[in-house]
RNA sequence: GGAGAGUUCGCCUAGUGGCCGAGGGCGGCGGUCUUGAAAACCGCUAAGGCAGCGAUGUCUUCCAGGGUUCGAAUCCCUGACUCUCCGCCA
């Protein structure tokens, strides 16, 4: 949800922003025309509200024929309140479904255009040259770690089996993730993975993503496609205290994705899965100190990826390939030797106020007055990275070699092929 | 799944039709007193929309949505959630 003061004083801004993510300007002129409209109907509203409001307390002090008077008066007020008040109801509601239609501000500074119009801001690590590279999966299943074939057969296409090793180095990532998040002071949490419509729609899912995620029907809930979502409503409707200071949770979940449309693509391995798993990164963040929050996140994923031993580079997105909610967004891809390319393992998104301002998270500034938060999310550890540390790691053999960081937590330096 | 109880201002609680946006206690903030602190006493103590440069005005909000009424925290209907007991499952 944008904010509708700042729409008013400088709607250029909004176009301009809509633009770049190349999408229509008419939502805006749509938005700012609801919002004038809204703002007659509640006047209108208020003007003879008051007055029954005042009228109304003459009633019970007044006698006889004054008091026939009044109220015949009131009757047609109240009256008028009524439709008066269903105009605002109205009003209110198209300026709801406008505000939905318009996306977040982009920040400036995030490159204009397309999926295809990102900006390559750094690459980091050398690319492995290894001849003739297995892929994850083959080398996956040389370790006896990923079962894709049961996957199916139980669950359906997307669906696999972690196992024996593959189970462990699964569990060796996220733990190492965990560990990192705690050392800088992140508030660990396990959420819920099923949510209401509210929360969905809150975060910004129920949108343009409507289609990606899973719903209950008998219950009327949600499979959250994040744990962003459960950490984005946990402080729905409250006021917190901040002290000037980004406030940090680590939750660590399993993330469901219908993957509607993506047919065809990445239909080998666990690359795009129904379901995996995920430690995200989320700040609740005073809206000055977001940007440098957002580079922060995007450090801590970086000091993860590294830990791993990964070669990646860092993509500044397009303006068109944001999220709804995002204003700007980082990507570290890491190389996968047998693409040849990079792929996104994490991503981190500012969304400035937009998505606190539609769940109405606010905070005390230095003064004390209430203003919405800033809210940003980043990847820190998930299923996908599986897919580049076989890859990357791998030996000519089928083995692979075991990143210092992990090997505590695996208990080995060396995956090898089993039987 | 069955039966019952409940949801009021940070917390506890009062409030069965107008004097209630709402009283009391606790907590919090400020002050008096004190060498300092405690106690006591005094005062303040919600969030939000709209109009205005501003003082301020106005409206909304007593779980939510409908209804009755000139007027609803209060009466009626529907729903959500919480709690207790029973059953069932893990």
């Amino acid at each position: 949800m944008i904010d509708l003061r700042l729409l008013r004083e400088d709607p250029d801004l909004f176009r301009a922003s809509q633009r770049a993510r190349g999408e229509s300007e008419s939502s805006v002129d749509r938005l700012i025309g609801a919002d004038e409209a809204r703002r007659s109907a509640l006047t209108r509203f208020e003007a003879v509200r008051s007055e029954q409001k005042t009228l109304g307390k003459q009633v019970p002090r007044s006698q006889g024929e004054e008091k026939a008077a009044l109220l015949e008066r009131t009757k047609e007020l109240a009256a008028e309140v009524k439709t008066t008040e269903a105009a605002v109801a109205e009003a209110e509601e198209e300026l709801r479904l406008a505000q939905l239609a318009v996306p977040n501000l982009v920040e400036s500074g995030a490159p204009a255009g397309g999926e295809d119009d990102y900006v390559v801001l750094k690459e980091i690590g050398a690319i492995p040259d290894i001849p003739e590279p297995r892929d994850h999966l083959a080398l996956g299943e040389m370790l006896g770690a990923i079962d894709m074939e049961r996957g199916a057969k139980v669950s359906g296409a997307r669906f696999y089996y972690l196992t024996g090793i593959g189970a462990l180095l699964e569990n060796a990532v996220l733990q190492l993730g965990i560990q990192q998040a705690v050392e800088y002071g992140f508030t660990p949490m396990v959420p819920p993975v099923l949510v209401k419509p509210e929360s969905m729609e809150g975060t910004g899912f129920l949108g343009a993503h409507a289609s990606e995620v899973y719903y209950l029907q008998n219950d009327d809930l949600f499979l959250v496609g994040t744990s962003e979502v459960p950490l984005a409503a946990y402080h729905k409707d409250e006021i917190l205290n901040l002290d000037g200071q980004p406030r940090r949770y680590l939750a660590w979940s399993t993330c469901f994705r219908r993957e509607a449309g993506s047919y065809g693509k990445d239909t080998r391995g666990i690359i795009r899965v129904h379901q995996f798993n995920k430690a995200e990164m989320f700040s609740y963040c005073p809206p000055d100190l977001a940007h440098e929050e957002h580079l922060r996140l995007l450090g801590f994923e970086e000091e993860f990826l590294a830990k791993l031993e990964l070669p990646y580079r860092v993509i500044d997105t397009a303006a068109g390939d944001l999220g709804s909610s995002a204003a700007r967004k980082y990507d570290c891809e890491a190389w996968l030797p047998s693409q040849q390319r990079y792929r996104e393992v994490t991503s981190t998104s500012n969304c400035t106020t937009f998505q606190a301002r539609r769940l109405n998270v606010r905070y005390r500034d230095a003064e004390g007055k209430t203003q919405t938060v800033s809210t940003l999310n980043g990847t820190l550890a998930t299923t996908r990275m599986l897919v580049a540390i076989l890859e990357n790691h791998q030996q000519p053999d089928g083995s692979v070699r075991v990143p210092k960081a992990l090997q505590p937590l695996l208990g080995r330096d060396l995956l090898e092929p089993v039987a």
